[in-house]
DNA sequence: GATGGGAATGATACACATTCTCAACCATTA
DNA sequence: TAATGGTTGAGAATGTGTATCATTCCCATC
C-alpha cells in the first residue's frame, strides 16, 4: 500500500509501535490495545484500530489478512510466513525462505495484477497438543 | 477436520451443497443464503452458517479462512491456492501447481503439529483495474 | 504570547458477520 | 403410539471493526 509518505508520530502511534515492536507475536488489535492501555489508560479503541489500519498502509507495520475472525499486525515487515493453531488461534513465524518468484506465476497464469502473496501454514501448537494428550489419557 | 463421519443428508443440507457445487466462485455464508433461499425461501440463515460448518468439518467442503472480514466456501476440496481482489474482494482459484512438500519443512522447523497450509495471493482484478484506469482518465 | 486551521483523539453509536439459545419439528426406534 | 435425539427457524447476543463528531492538540503565523 505505502500511501502516505509521512505521518506525524504522535505520543499514541509511538506507544503503539513500542509496545508492537516489544512482542514476537502477532497480536490483535484488541490486544495491542490492552497492551498500550497500561501506559496511556485513556487511550481509545478506535485510536488503536486508526493507527494500526494508517501505518499498516504506511508500511511501517504488516497488517496479517490471515485466518480467524480478527486481524493481527506484525512489527516485521520483511516477506516471511506464519503459521496458525487452529485451535488456540495463535500465530507463529515459520522459518521458510521467502518465495518472491510465486508473485511472477500467479500474476502470469491469471488476469489480475498481483501484489503479493503470504503463505499459511496451520496446524496445532506445542501447547494445545499437550492439552489434548492429556484430554485424552484422562 | 474431518471430524464426524457421516451426517444425515437433509433437504436443507442438499440443497446447500447443490448450490455451492454449481457455481465457480468462492461465495460466503451470506450469498449460500441468497442462493439456497431461491429454493427454500423459509430457511434460517443460522441453518446454512451452522450446515456450512458441519460440512467443512466433515471434510464435504472446503472452507477458506482468507483475508477480507468474511469466510468463504468452496465445493472443490483438493489443494488449490487463491488470489483475492484487495479492492472488491472476489476470490479466485490460482493455476498453479500444489506444494504439498511445504507442510514438512514447515513441520520440521516448528513445534507445530501442522495439517495443512493455504498460498493466498493479492492484486486487483482485470475489472477493478479497468475502473481505476477510467477514474484516472477522467 | 495570541490565534486560526488542519490533524488527531476519545467517546459513542453503528454496521456487519457469526454464534448462541430455544421452542417447535421430524425421523427413527422401542 | 410414545419416547428419544438430532435438526430447524427465528431472533437475540456477541464480537470485531468502522463512522461520526465534538473536543483537543500541534504548529506556523501574526
Amino acid at each position: 500500500m505505502q500511501s502516505q509518505s509521512e505521518i506525524r508520530l504522535t505520543p499514541q502511534r509511538q506507544v503503539i509501535l513500542e509496545e508492537l515492536a516489544k512482542v514476537k507475536t502477532h497480536p490483535t488489535a484488541n490486544e495491542v490495545y490492552d497492551m498500550v492501555r497500561k501506559r496511556l489508560p485513556r487511550i481509545g479503541l478506535g485510536t488503536v484500530y486508526r493507527n494500526l489500519e494508517l501505518m499498516a498502509d504506511n508500511g511501517m507495520i504488516l497488517k496479517l489478512e490471515v485466518g480467524g475472525s480478527q486481524k493481527r499486525f506484525d512489527a516485521t515487515t520483511n516477506l516471511h510466513y506464519h503459521i496458525r493453531c487452529t485451535c488456540c488461534g495463535k500465530v507463529d513465524d515459520i522459518e521458510l525462505t521467502a518465495m518472491p518468484h510465486l508473485d511472477q506465476l500467479a500474476s502470469d497464469s491469471s488476469d489480475y495484477q498481483v501484489v503479493g502473496h503470504h503463505i499459511e501454514f496451520s496446524g496445532i501448537c506445542a501447547t494445545c497438543g499437550a492439552a489434548q494428550e492429556k484430554a485424552i489419557t484422562n
